[in-house]
RNA sequence: GGCCCAUUAGCUCAAUUUGGCAGAGCAGCUGACUCUUAAUCAGCGUGUUGAGGGUUCGAGUCCCCCAUGGGUCACCA
């Protein structure tokens, strides 16, 4: 390592500390309270006649330092909240209080032993009677503090906001950015949410394959990796989608799973390589009842972690009650573009329409992919407030079931919130000849060299012919879920170190 | 991948317009101060201005190139 001269300051200062016979990594710590039951128990007994003395050795960060001769006071903080310490010369003598001076820092964690009392202007502290270094720092963190200018306005000074290095050192935001803690809160507690949500339905939680021989289950690039002994290429999954619907025809009725996919494709505010997903099948439903399974879902969750189902996203106030908005993804386009998709039947026909209101139609795509286009560049963007937009046609849905009476529309939706998708289900496709065409006419549609194409799955087709129940399937984007009850605009944001590009290290 | 913007002290930012000694606040260091919380007071700037090259008497500033990040377009269940 190389340090700074500051850092390197704080190195010496680690030389002088086991010079004077002090450990600044110590093995065995103490604490009996967090901060928070220490100030809560100290509140309780201020009520209380003839109350004994709290006494509590405390644990935290040093977050604030504030040395006036004989005294010094100090804030520390741990998991639960922050206290003010208070030193005095007389309470922890000239030796001890001299090296707390000498070699505590802002950052470092710090242990303190005293009775808890109330200063001269009422704030709850520690009046210390001993203490000692947990760990020292050596990087200096950012200490966030207000100040007023000479001209009145409140400056915010060294607060960590480079998003690189916030990105880069999640650690680093993550000590210096409460908020940013407090996201990860409601992250886990979304996560819960969910489990708990299909829990009481009697759904089973599962783990699936990550490494998959044959991806499948969406339109995506893959990760491709190796394994060694077997002399085998395997992917990692794209989705979870074709091992879950083998658990149906095992007997397992409602399943999920909560997991990473890994998907080979652009990065942008939206998409990060690996991200979370739930997927959950349900026998004997088809995609209405899990639209409403959806509804349920999203509004509980968003009342048992924010306690609303209103929640503010970018400008906009987003109401999750159910009911939620449904259109026909046909009258849709037909209100939006004025284009009726029924009446173009082949690829060329779509396209020239296209083409003649304007709209950008990539060359050469087939007309499912046209269609999913205009969706995601005319429709997608404008639903604000909970949107299902439902039947899909066939081509770009391999895996569901057709609507009856309509074999180029499959029952399936998409659920768009914030001008985001959001989720995805179907009334799953169980007919097992059905599904071999379907793989079939993707193999005819894609190029060869197209890696979004769908390889034909014999397994699956297999597990399928054993006789698969009829069933609803849905999946979800966990992390864009939790950017809309946290109202972040990037996905980083509400991942724990996201994706960056690797720093050039060729100079070092 | 294309285009645009950014990168200056540990952190947040000036200085770039018109090339002329690289500066503040916070934190840090030295000293004073026994109830502060923006502590206060007196001092100290700690830097390969993202990397490399070029123009120039002189480059943080202008040019080229590279890297990383952000935005946007392309791409993308």
């Amino acid at each position: 390592m190389e340090f700074s001269e500051l850092e390197q300051q704080r190195v010496d200062k680690i030389h002088q500390m086991r010079e004077a016979g002090i450990e600044p990594y110590p093995t065995r710590v103490e604490r009996t309270h967090s901060i928070m039951a220490a100030r809560a128990q100290f509140e309780e007994s201020e009520g209380e006649a003839e109350a004994a003395p709290i006494q509590a050795t405390l644990t935290g960060r040093m977050r604030s330092l504030r040395a006036m001769g004989k005294i010094v006071f100090s804030h520390i903080e741990d998991a639960t909240g922050t206290v003010q310490l208070f030193l005095r010369i007389n309470d922890i003598g000239e030796e001890s209080f001299k090296q707390s001076r000498e070699f505590f820092n802002i950052g470092d964690h710090i242990q303190a032993s005293g009775v808890m009392f109330r200063t001269r202007t009422g704030e709850i502290s520690l009046r210390v009677q001993s203490c000692k270094m947990l760990a020292k720092s050596i990087l200096t963190l950012p200490a966030a503090k207000n100040v007023e200018g000479e001209d009145g306005e409140v400056v915010q000074h060294a607060t960590l906001s480079d998003p690189e290095v916030r990105y880069r050192q999640g650690y680093a935001d993550l000590a210096v950015n409460p908020d940013v803690r407090e996201l990860f809160r409601v992250r886990a507690g979304v996560v819960q949410s969910l489990r708990d949500f299909l829990n009481e339905r009697d759904f089973l939680e599962v783990e699936t394959p990550i490494l998959q021989p044959i991806y499948g289950g969406a339109a995506a690039r893959p990760f491709v990796t190796h394994h060694n002994q077997l002399h085998q290429d395997l992917f990692l999954r794209i989705s979870f989608e074709l091992y879950l619907k083998r658990l149906l025809v095992g007997g397992l009725d409602r399943v999920y799973e909560i997991g990473r996919d890994f998907r080979n494709e652009g990065v942008s505010f939206k998409h990060n390589p690996e991200f979370t997903q739930l997927e959950f099948y349900m026998a004997y439903a088809d995609y209405l009842q899990i639209m409403e399974v959806t509804e349920q879902m999203v509004s509980t969750v968003a009342q048992k972690t924010l306690g609303t189902h209103i929640i503010q996203f970018d400008e906009h106030e987003i109401d999750l009650t159910p009911p939620w908005k449904r259109i026909e993804l046909r009258q849709g386009l037909i209100d939006v573009v004025g284009i009726d998709i029924d009446e173009h039947q082949t690829a060329e026909s779509l396209q020239a329409a296209m083409t003649a209101k304007g709209l950008k139609a990539k060359p050469g795509s087939p007309r499912g992919k046209l269609i999913d286009a205009m969706m995601g560049d005319y429709l997608e963007p404008s639903f604000i407030q909970p949107t299902f937009l439902y039947d899909y046609p066939r081509d770009i849905s391999p895996l569901a079931k057709s609507k009856p009476g309509d074999p180029q529309t499959v029952e399936r939706f998409e659920g768009f919130i914030g001008g985001m998708e959001l989720c995805n289900a179907f009334t799953e496709l169980n007919d097992p000849l059905d599904q071999e065409s379907r793989f079939l006419e993707l193999g005819r549609t894609y190029e060869d060299g197209d890696e979004e194409k769908n390889p034909m799955d014999e397994d699956y087709l297999r597990a399928m012919s054993y006789g698969m129940p009829p069933c609803g399937g849905f999946g979800i984007g966990v992390d864009r879920l939790v950017m809309l009850l946290t109202n972040r605009r990037s996905i980083r944001e509400v991942i724990l170190f996201p994706h960056l590009r690797e720093r050039d290290r060729g100079e070092e």
